[in-house]
DNA sequence: TGATAATTGTTATGGACCATATCAAATATC
DNA sequence: GATATTTGATATGGTCCATAACAATTATCA
């Protein structure tokens, strides 16, 4: 609950704008916002998925599509229901997804023969290539750089809190 | 870069769903995924703000517009433009939502004597009393919550590095 | 067995959020 | 004083997220 130290000097209201020779215009006290988890959060979530576009730019893979590949990989001979749920995606919102992963060759689904109504989703062979080479780009520049900016031990740390707040909240 | 322990039984693909005396369909498995900080920090993101949602649910505010109202307070004197580049808002997106607060007689826009083109951002009586009683619903209930969850000294080693990677990534 | 219910993938649709271009009014610049 | 810039605003399109509804298939159970 401690404020910090965030009461540096209060804003004079009346100063006008561009009063002495031409000054920098202050920057805002974020105050308590700065304390505020899901203020905090949610920069910080912005922020790791731009840097996560960027290394993977060559790949034209987004955060979202490189989880389904990464599950689609890690669980073979599910369906879709279960590949969307499991990320949070509602499967209406999961066809489009796969459409545009179908349509660049990266997956493919497959009528089940136990039960018509569902598709297998598998990786095609370029989906398992192009899935190695995002994991190569993450770990050497994503987590790479996010290494340079709290060290390892902290990332594991960071990541362990999260997943307790993602899983128990 | 530890796998941990995720290989606890490798997936039968020929397996049928619903064979043995219905099992319970056993849950997939995330893999590498539950080691992308994206991933993670998403996850955490939303259920944060749900529960935010939650504990300020009488109150009818969004983390954004409590944000909103946080910074004003914070900051009197300042125009739509310092305040929603500050939070990250763009200009045209923030005129709907000033709106919104001002319908609500949360906040009000002042013209300016200085500049008329602009509009200076005040919190009214009842933007005032309302972000009051925001802030205790979010102190004793959002808050202390996360503090059940991690504990404080871990819940303020995880903002510090949330800001970390907000500000340095 | 056969009627009914539930599930799967899909489409359609609407809302919330985000980004760009553009505009009039006011101000800054030169 | 002519031109450029800034501010708040509108219009618009894109992406993501949520719900309802549908056909095909499968499960349930009287």
């Amino acid at each position: 609950m401690t404020v910090s130290k965030t009461i540096e000097k209060s804003a004079e209201a009346t100063k006008s704008r561009k009063d002495a020779a031409d000054s920098p215009a202050e920057a805002l006290h974020l105050g308590e916002l700065s304390e505020q988890l899901g203020y905090v959060l949610k920069r910080a979530q912005l922020k790791v998925f731009e840097n996560f576009l960027r290394c993977v730019a060559s790949l034209q893979l987004t955060p979202a599509q490189f989880s389904v590949l990464l599950l689609v990989e890690q669980n073979p001979g599910r369906n879709q229901t279960e590949i969307a749920s499991t990320l949070g995606i509602l499967r209406p919102n999961f066809v489009a997804m796969l459409d545009n992963l179908e349509s660049r060759d990266l997956c493919a689904r497959i009528r089940s023969t136990n039960d018509r109504r569902s598709h297998i989703l598998v990786l095609t062979d370029k989906g398992k290539a192009v899935l190695t080479r995002a994991k190569k780009l993450v770990a050497t520049k994503h987590e790479a750089r996010l290494n340079e900016v709290l060290g390892v031990a902290n990332r594991e740390a960071l990541i362990a809190m999260l997943s307790k707040i993602a899983n128990e909240f």
